[in-house]
DNA sequence: CGTTGAATTAAACATCGTTTAATTTTCGAA
DNA sequence: TTCGAAAATTAAACGATGTTTAATTCAACG
């Protein structure tokens, strides 16, 4: 029943955006009387968190199913980036509410309410140290560079989502954000010395794309309808 | 008259919150009655639009006047930096109200209907290419660089408004924004090709404070109260 | 069949943003 | 000074929201 509440809650949040989810709405689209919903959940903010939830573990799959298993830490870190914004921008609303909606972070006051979140920082962290035992970054504070690239792929994607991209040219808005990440990436990695810092060797790449312009374009977008494929039993 | 609704508004914001601040609430607060702000105000988020704005003049007049005017571009970027996260942390509100909320993106469709950020991103884009030029930071492209700046510094701050920051130890939660700004700024810079790439010459620095630790320490509160001191007349 | 407990409803409450018609206030011209 | 038009302000209502409560329906079991 809590399932049947939450993806009419997802379905009406994807499709009539956030205004127009509504406990009446909800409860209309599952042919229910709004105050039956109270039984299963203690507020409308207890709904949205379930969403929330249910949005990171979508996000953790994207993500963990991007990596290539037995790739060099680097390469993982930039695939992981590349996921995160695609899903991004593949989830817009979803993304909003999972990150930066007031509603959600009132509910959130310790790590271990925040599982989902911690486990993929963890993750990210994990990836970092090994990137530089591999001597692949430069050496640095693990804490601080894992921060770094969240903080990258977050800022970059919550730009986006907030139209404050209207800033930068027309020609460049659509792939500045992928370029962003690629770019501080290629800083941090032990190649930046060479005077274009922004080569970032892979096992695939060099296959003819020009790295900069390539990375907005090869943006893998797993998803294209822009529907979440999670809970919907 | 527009005045007294947006600064009266604007003390309900950051007093009672978000939730709190209601037209009736606003009108309450300046004796009038709910409808005669609708002479004023086309509707509620008009009201929000202007707190934008206001806000954005009063982050402009901050980040500006914390540059050091004769300063190496680089050590620029930095004082901007570092500001910006300041001015995220006394008015976490206020900043979710200019950057993220739905309420005020809604309005916000061309790069001319947000002079004041454009502004500021120019001004941000310049200081890049003046420290490419100076051979402070490695070239590349200015565009991609100046975003690249902006994420990180938007994407720490929003991370610490939502508190996202709790996946990170407790011992380092306080200063871990900083310190990322700090060492993907470090990354980018020519001296970056020594071990240790986080160390940033500065004409203060080097008086005793070690590099990293330092930033948390040293972010200027200009206003530690978390008041906006912008029209209240 | 009757009873008990859970599920569901209908109706109300307080509050919200917004609109409309009526009222008050303002203020320059007669 | 008085009048009347224009502006400012109010009172009251509308529709919609999240939420609660008491009543009602429903299902299961002795």
């Amino acid at each position: 029943m809590r399932r049947l509440i939450t993806s009419a809650a997802q379905r009406l949040f994807l499709t009539e955006g956030y205004e127009s989810t509504t406990i009446r709405r909800i409860a209309e689209a599952i042919e229910y009387t709004p105050g039956a919903i109270y039984s299963y959940f203690k507020d409308k903010d207890a709904i949205l968190y379930a969403l929330h939830q249910q949005g990171f573990i979508e996000l953790e799959r994207r993500l963990l199913t991007t990596l290539t298993p037995g790739q060099r830490a680097l390469v993982q870190l930039r695939e992981l980036g590349q996921a995160f914004l695609a899903f991004s921008r593949d989830n817009p609303e979803m993304y909003h509410l999972m990150f930066v909606a007031h509603a959600t972070s009132r509910a959130l006051h310790a790590a271990d309410e925040w599982p989902e979140g911690k486990r993929v920082y963890d993750a990210l962290r994990g990836l970092v140290v090994r990137a530089i035992a591999e001597g692949e970054i430069r050496p640095g504070d693990p804490e601080v560079i894992a921060f770094g690239l969240w903080a990258i792929a977050h800022g970059a994607a919550t730009l986006e989502i907030c139209d404050r991209c209207i800033v930068v040219p027309d020609a460049r808005r659509a792939t500045i954000a992928a370029e962003a990440f690629q770019y501080l990436l290629g800083t941090m990695s032990c190649e930046s010395a060479s005077p274009l810092g922004q080569r970032l060797p892979t096992a695939e790449s060099d296959a003819g794309t020009e790295a900069r312009a390539g990375v907005g374009a090869a943006l893998p977008s797993t998803n294209p309808d822009g529907d979440l494929d999670v809970a919907e039993p």
